[in-house]
RNA sequence: GCGGGGGUGGCCGAGAUAGGUCCAAGGCGCCAGCCUUAGGAGCUGGUGGGCAUUAGGCCCGCGAGGGUUCAAAUCCCUCCCCCCGCACCA
């Protein structure tokens, strides 16, 4: 291992010494432009993030060999707001958190005092995720890299705001988000205790009055048909507020809710549940008067502590009104006759296959929930309420809604009654409860001057689309789902009140957003090498140069002028975007194909003129790690630095691309890691065997023949699977199966040394973009002067083709095959006598493979056929039978007789040491020896087999 | 629910937009033999189920069921199941 470690270190300083990855424009070389999804430096990289960059940087090697000028820039971004959330919890001494940081990230404890501040913590986990894929050998320019938060970075974002401000695409308005009471603040998943996403439910408050106004919530206001009663929790205490011109009771606990939801809300007095019990309120669609009845289900922290009573489809209040009948008697508590009950009968307002009248009834029994308690209630609801949804249908009884299906009366209902004033717009946070790590219960606010970028824009969309029809997908399964993301995309919330990041530039206090500002900042890279150079500075960095730089407007002189700058200066950086742009390939994970993907194509339709939209997406899957999803709780997260000590660079990027195909994710696997490993030195070893031959092409056996055709065969197979970034298929055939053939081939016979150098030159290029170190050591071991990573890919019309070699081959394994199935049915014997067909079998083979255009392989149709020529029809029942045995399909065999003994002379010694006995090769229509007269047994490509 | 992707041998996974040695590549695991002081090393062979066997055999098997075809994992129909996304979060 540490001669591997050795190796890799060895190369990456030669790699870094010959600048050989620092792309500049070059007129007389074709470009290719590609970029990865840049990280976010919240933790040190781990072996799943070898897939995305380890395949793009495959790719970027593979383009390089294949003479394009590869431009493969980094950088990191810091926007947003988990870092900051990390350092708090740092600060606050977070055992979870430091358990993380020593036990899986090996950050050695004192440094940890350190990323109690925010920007520390991205220094330190840019640095270490920029050393993490070094010692990947990715071939990175890193010249180029910046992070999101340099100042240059934020006048490039501000510019880009800009534009979409200009064109209309910004707006304002109210959104919803999960808040901290206490924190003041917006809540995401890195928030929160557990880290659970708050997740946002719309749901309508309805307003039932009798003076007062008695507000329930719903997530069904289309059943306010069928509403029997209102429950209200005797035990609770609520409270009356005032509402603008009206006053509304709601629990104690809604109090906060309302608010942060901008509801004009005045606190006045407490009033106690159990009074309210057995006034009547009025139903607002109907006018109905319906009574206050008390239930213990009713949750004071839902909604507004109050629900609506729909006992016909809701089976909580099918089971709280059963609750009452069965014991009526606590009616008396509150001072109601138990006669009241009589008057409530639930009702039907819906119907739906599978239940009768009252489905609420059916699924209460079918379950058998025994009370309101019950927690066979949730299941009952949530049977009702998804089969109603969605195969429901709303009944005469619900005056204009009638007839329709319940998804669509929810929706009129609800945005009916809140035009009438009757309702209310109410958002929960469906998962609660959910807690911000403060201890304060999560709620929603409602954001008024939210900035958002308008992805519902149809015209907008509609250039996307036009710029994804243009475009290639890799794989092309994941087409489908940009055009549903493009059409599915709404505003997006592109702004917020805090985290790193680019200030909104015409309300400062508003910070962009990490999804937003990650959109357009590929065309950044070509000139952040001049910011690095010190060439231009953020104080250049305005608007008119931008427009300049990536939209040729303007006059450059005056532009240069005024900022005192050279012309020749800026004419250069505008050349070099224009040199690289268009993107060529942009890649990442295949999650971002809902966000940043599409926010990608979107920006750019927006800002860019046509002939710069990006031509290319590739997306892959995740990482598992021996089959288990990598997470840090399982604690199976191997950070790259480890990992590279314990199983190598390049072990470790063929596993992670070798093991899956584009879209499944792939398993890394300690065993295959290391057997990789092995192979990777075996191929080592064997180079140095064969470094001082001559290289040569020439063939002089069968075995030379099939090695040269099976190479010529991977060169392509590689070069087709790598030009539409199939990793594993490109790795199954440049290491695997070619090493297993290679191993077959010096099995077989004594080496023919000058092939196997040339052939050792091609492998070796073949492995470079996925095993880059071990391939220059072997280069080097060759011979070679150069670095093999900017070497020239093979070219399989260098290598002659010898087709009928592969056909020799797969006949000869078949007769291995076929005679270790002979042996292992008992039969033994000193030696093998192999009979080839006579000639007119291959004479009728090949007469079959004439009609097989005609009638394909049917052989109801080629028998009558055949059978009318004399030379088969003499021939009778044997005819018949071959013409079905090779009807099968894909025969292999060989066109003559001659052919066929020609082959297996070459192959005897093989197959005699394969078989561990002498081998005679005979012939079907002289046999020297046939004592069991198996010879007529033989047809083309299988010749018989008699042991003796 | 909507949208997307899938269901193949003990496991991971090819094959499926050209239907034909596909009783299924490759790998992992497992078994046997060889080599080794030893080996979690390497090499060789074996490894779906059932039946059979001193001659390369037969039947059933690629989520379930039906169909098309001389021939289907591959095409068509019906059904079942699993995974992912549904946003303001990187």
């Amino acid at each position: 291992m540490p001669k591997l470690r050795e190796i890799e270190r060895k190369w990456q300083k030669k790699w870094e010494e010959a600048h050989i990855f620092e792309a500049d424009p070059d007129p007389n070389k074709q470009k290719f432009y590609l970029t990865v999804a840049y990280p976010y430096p919240n933790s040190p990289q781990h072996v799943g993030h070898g897939r995305t960059y380890g395949l793009t940087d495959a790719y970027a090697r593979f383009k390089r060999m294949r003479g394009f000028n590869v431009l493969f820039p980094m950088a990191f971004h810091y926007t947003g707001t988990p870092i900051l959330a990390m350092a708090k919890r740092l600060k606050e001494g977070d055992p979870e958190l430091i358990e993380i940081f020593t036990k899986v990230f090996h950050i050695p404890k004192d440094e940890l005092k350190d990323l109690k501040d925010p920007l520390k913590m991205a220094r330190y986990f840019h640095e270490e995720i920029k050393s993490g894929m070094k010692l990947m050998g990715y071939s990175i320019d890193w010249r180029r890299e910046f992070t999101t938060i340099d100042p240059p970075y934020n006048k490039f974002i501000t510019w880009q705001f800009n534009k979409l401000y200009e064109k209309g695409l910004l707006t304002k308005g109210r959104h919803p988000v999960g808040w901290c009471p206490h924190c003041n603040n917006a809540v995401g998943q890195h928030d929160t205790r557990g880290d659970v996403e708050p997740e946002i439910a719309e749901t309508t408050l309805i307003k039932f009055k009798n003076g007062i106004v008695i507000p329930v919530v719903t997530f069904r206001p289309e059943t306010i048909f069928g509403v029997t009663n209102i429950w209200i929790n005797p035990n609770v205490r609520y409270k009356i507020v005032r509402m603008g011109e009206e006053r509304w009771i709601v629990s104690e606990e809604a109090i906060i809710k309302l608010k942060f939801q901008k509801f004009p809300i005045e606190e006045e007095r407490i009033i106690e549940g159990s009074k309210l019990i057995g006034k009547y309120v009025v139903n607002p669609v109907n006018g109905q008067k319906v009574p206050i009845l008390p239930a213990e289900f009713v949750d004071p922290d839902y909604g507004t502590g109050i629900v609506m009573s729909v006992p016909g489809h809701a089976p909580y209040d099918y089971l709280a009104l059963r609750d009452l009948r069965n014991h009526p008697e606590i009616l008396n508590k509150f001072r109601m006759k138990r006669d009241i009950l009589d008057s409530i009968e639930p009702v039907s307002i819906i119907e739906v296959e599978d239940f009768s009248e009252l489905p609420a009834r059916d699924a209460v029994e079918r379950l058998g929930a025994k009370d309101q308690m019950d927690r066979k209630a949730e299941e009952a609801t949530d049977l009702v309420y998804s089969k109603e949804y969605h195969a429901g249908r709303m009944k005469e009884n619900t005056g204009p809604y009638a007839g329709l299906l319940v998804k669509e009366a929810k929706d009129r209902v609800r945005d009916d009654l809140i035009k009438q004033g009757k309702a209310h717009i109410f958002y929960v946070i469906a998962n609660a409860p959910v807690y911000c790590r403060c201890g304060a219960k999560i709620v929603v606010n409602i954001v008024t001057d939210q900035w958002f970028i308008d992805y519902s824009n149809l015209e907008w969309k509609k250039l996307a689309h036009e710029s994804l029809d243009s475009m290639k997908i890799i794989p092309k399964e994941v087409r489908k789902e940009f055009e549903e993301a493009i059409d599915w995309m709404k505003e997006k919330a592109c702004a917020r009140k805090s985290g790193l990041g680019t200030k909104l530039p015409f309300d400062p206090n508003w910070i962009i957003e990490s999804l937003s500002d990650s959109t357009i900042y590929m065309a950044y890279y070509t000139i952040s090498k001049y910011i690095n150079q010190g060439i231009i500075g953020a104080d250049h960095l305005d608007n008119e140069v931008f427009d300049y730089i990536f939209l040729g407007k303007g006059d450059v002189g005056r532009i240069a002028e005024e900022r005192g700058l050279n012309k020749e200066v800026l004419e250069k950086i505008r050349g070099e975007f224009s040199y690289w742009y268009p993107l060529d390939s942009r890649h990442s994970g295949r999650d971002l194909i809902w966000n940043h993907l599409t926010f990608f194509i979107f920006n750019h339709v927006a800002i860019f003129p046509r002939d710069l939209w990006p031509k290319q997406i590739v997306v892959n899957g995740s990482v598992t790690m021996e089959g288990k999803k990598m997470s840090k709780s399982l604690g199976n997260i191997i950070p790259i630095r480890k990992a590279v000590d314990i199983f190598g660079a390049d072990p470790i990027r063929l596993s992670v691309l070798g093991s899956a195909e584009l879209l499944s994710d792939a398993d890394f696997s300690p065993q295959v890691a290391l057997s990789t490993l092995k192979k990777l030195f075996r191929i080592h070893d064997l180079a140095k065997k064969f470094r001082d031959a001559k290289a040569n092409k020439e063939a002089v056996d069968f075995w030379d023949k099939w090695i040269l055709e099976r190479i010529r065969n991977h060169i392509i197979a590689t070069t087709e699977a790598m030009e539409e970034c199939r990793s594993r298929e490109a790795i199954n055939h440049s290491l695997y199966l070619l090493l297993n053939e290679i191993e077959e081939y010096l099995d077989a016979k004594e080496p023919n040394e000058g092939l196997m150098r040339m052939i050792f030159g091609i492998w070796t290029r073949l492995l470079s973009p996925f095993a880059p170190h071990m391939a220059e050591e072997i280069w080097e071991i060759l011979g070679g002067n150069n670095l093999v990573s900017m070497e020239k890919w093979p070219e399989p019309e260098k290598i002659p083709s010898y087709p009928e070699a592969e056909l020799s081959y797969n006949i000869i394994r078949n007769v291995l095959e076929d005679v270790r199935s002979v042996m292992t049915s008992g039969i033994k014997g000193s030696k093998v006598y192999l009979y080839v067909a006579s000639g007119w079998k291959y004479d009728l083979f090949g007469r079959i493979e004439e009609l097989k255009t005609k009638h394909g392989l049917d052989p109801r149709r080629i028998i009558p056929e055949v059978m009318r020529e004399d030379e088969f029809k003499s021939k009778g029942n044997q005819a018949v039978d071959l013409i079905r045995r090779f009807s099968t399909g894909g025969w292999p065999w060989l066109p003559n007789k001659e052919q066929e003994l020609k082959a297996l002379r070459e192959a005897k010694s093989y197959i005699e040491n394969r078989l561990g006995i002498p081998v005679l090769i005979d012939d079907e229509d002289s046999p020297s020896s046939d004592p069991k007269k198996r010879a007529g047994r033989a047809a083309p490509g299988r010749p018989a087999i008699y042991i003796e």
